[in-house]
DNA sequence: CGGATCATTGACCCAGGTCAAAGCGGGTGG
DNA sequence: CCACCCGCTTTGACCTGGGTCAATGATCCG
């Protein structure tokens, strides 16, 4: 039943057809509001692996939602030390702080090839002019990175590295699975350890050998990249309770 | 010109007469939104030194901002270890986390008296339906407190003991500088050591001896709380530039 | 005067950092 | 098919920034 893309084939998933939408985790959105946001989206755009998707200082016209594919966020210091400061999944905003304020205060890099829904920064303003309940939810996703920001604050500021790890790989096995990127078939968090020494503020050593502990203890494996053996058990490990289970918006 | 006060008196500062709107910082409200703001106010709220605002856990029917006086949000781990998130200061929002998502992940404890004007949680949509610019607005605030936290997540888990609290040092007296907290008058932030520490990630033993060297390069001065004596030396330790300049919306 | 709350200091210890050197595929040019 | 390189992981040896413990001051307040 797939309809035949156009010559261009600029949007191979148009908002109607979006993958994303029919997951649980998502609330639904009424029609007018998606036919809204189906004229707001510009068209996607694909990167790679290692791709810089934005970089700290500069001004982009666009706004981005992840539709495939795993990002994350990071600042530079001028000495080359790194800090990552969150990591991307589909339905996850790219870009909302240099749409609001202009600059961008961190850089994107993809962490496998990505697809990207492109929209306009200028028309941001008119989409909560027309659709204040779009307006709303974008202040909730907002608000949701703050969640997550505060969180992983406390990790490095008062966690061990051990329950650090633990709540770093659960956290991020979380998220990955709450949008399908983490199935039977696909079960690796693509991810090195330097970064998830650069998350947790760790030396690349220690958190091997912190990594290594968590394998011995059988609660994850890591060949090519991370994969999670015992959720509940990081959990636990990090005392962290996981993410809140209510329905978020989408774009 | 000024109205007469009721008998009771629960809004010794309407927004038409708001003490920090004149300030230089904030960007100007239209008429209509500020009527709107001022309709919206429930009334003001006085807490004392220590008073917590907010608990993690509760499900508050308000959401509020900062009129006078210092405050910080933290969240506690089940074993007492506490991480302060952020300093909150006169123009800021209080428990929108709350209000969005409904239980609030972190508490709010004040640092000095304070003056809290009050919102009904529910009224937020109202606000974003009648008035998109103020929803936009609300958007802002929180997407910098997340530019806020990222800096924050830098310094804890890239910078060393003594640029972190150069860093958190100069980022706080900033900030209340900018609301006119810190003047020729009151020169002191209300803090103590195991504030610095719950912040920075550190021991109270280890936060003691890092300020003492702070100190003894005559960056700042620990006498009945912390007075900065220069705040170009602190930023350019820790190498930070600095908060944004640009103007920022007010409630 | 007795108790609180904060700041300060010294002695000692350990989690985590640094340095250095191997492993271990996978890709690629010859 | 081999040699070599590259990106990533692993390990060992050693060192240090920052933690823990314990005690002492300094104010302030009732």
């Amino acid at each position: 039943m797939a309809k035949r893309q156009s010559e261009k084939a600029k949007q191979r998933f148009p908002c109607e057809k979006c993958p994303l939408r029919p997951l649980p985790i998502f609330r639904e959105l009424r029609a007018e509001e998606l036919a809204f946001v189906s004229r707001f989206k510009r068209g996607e755009l694909a990167v790679e692996k290692g791709a810089t998707v934005l970089l700290e200082g500069s001004h982009s016209a666009h706004l981005y939602t992840v539709l495939s594919g795993w990002a994350f966020r990071y600042k530079l210091m001028t000495d080359g030390r790194r800090q990552i400061l969150n990591y991307l999944v589909p339905g996850d905003l790219v870009g909302l702080q240099g749409s609001l304020m202009g600059e961008m205060q961190h850089s994107v890099e993809a962490l496998s090839p990505m697809l990207l829904c492109v929209f306009e920064r200028g028309q941001l303003e008119e989409l909560y002019r027309r659709h204040p309940g779009l307006g709303y939810d974008i202040t909730w996703i907002a608000s949701r990175e703050e969640q997550m920001l505060d969180e992983n604050l406390l990790s490095i500021g008062r966690r061990t590295a051990l329950e650090r790890a633990a709540y770093l790989l659960a956290f991020v096995a979380s998220r990955g699975q709450a949008v399908g990127l983490l199935s039977s078939d696909v079960r690796e968090i693509p991810i090195t350890q330097q970064h998830v020494a650069d998350t947790l503020g760790l030396s690349l050593v220690h958190t091997n050998k912190t990594i290594r502990k968590l394998a011995q203890r059988k609660l994850v494996e890591w060949r090519d990249g991370c994969r999670i053996l015992d959720l509940e058990g990081l959990m636990e490990l990090a005392g962290w309770e996981g993410l809140p289970t209510t329905p978020r918006p989408l774009l």
